[in-house]
DNA sequence: ACGATATGTTCAGAGTATCGAACAACCTCT
DNA sequence: AGAGGTTGTTCGATACTCTGAACATATCGT
């Protein structure tokens, strides 16, 4: 888990104009493990509560844990538009053949 | 957490072939802990585990805390988000691939 | 400036996630 | 059937998450 969940945490709930109460209650936790989070490193919520905060912040969980995503180009999305209208069948060999070349 | 998170990681393991040891060492956790998650409940592992073990089954971390996701999309958004960080010359080397498979 | 109140910070302890290593069940040979 | 290997299961020990309550600091009205 990258150190700047707690950046992330924090940038999302100032942007709201949320006190670390008012997160912790939408989140169902305790303000100061918000709070821990934020600021002690290194951050290892368990999935749970790290899903209850992406809830309450409005993002999704993998936002959390991909490192800076980079910005995708608009052949990278033509790409996926094909890609998701293929048959189940296509796309699994597709991964497949994927799988194959990641191993090296 | 849901209780069906056991159910999912079990299903995809079955699907991909592989056993407990081997998606244990993928997802670099130990292969007790995975049986544990599939079998015991409930199940409330680490974001970084089940960022892990996404990760090693090819689907997103969500796909495992929301109810009613079909695998299918899960699998996709996955797919494509590895997609994007693959270089050109694989990415080049995948468009030809599927170009071929479409003829059918 | 002073009290009141809102917000942020610290910390000890309860409970549990996670591991390694032993044990059990299951195959696949000869 | 028994040996040897592979896969799955159990369990005790350790390390860490997460909390409540106390403490600190900032903010605001009078």
């Amino acid at each position: 888990m990258t150190s700047s969940v707690g950046a992330k945490i924090f940038d999302l709930r100032k942007k709201k104009g949320l006190t670390l109460e008012q997160l912790a209650k939408r989140a169902k936790c305790s303000k100061s493990y918000v709070w821990e989070l934020e600021n002690r490193n290194p951050p290892r919520p368990s999935a749970e509560k790290l899903s209850n905060l992406a809830a309450a912040l409005g993002v999704t969980m993998d936002y959390f844990v991909e490192d800076n995503v980079p910005v995708e180009d608009a052949t990278d999305r033509m790409f996926y538009r094909e890609y998701r209208r293929m048959s189940p069948e296509v796309k699994e060999k597709i991964r497949q053949m994927v799988d194959l070349w990641k191993e090296e």
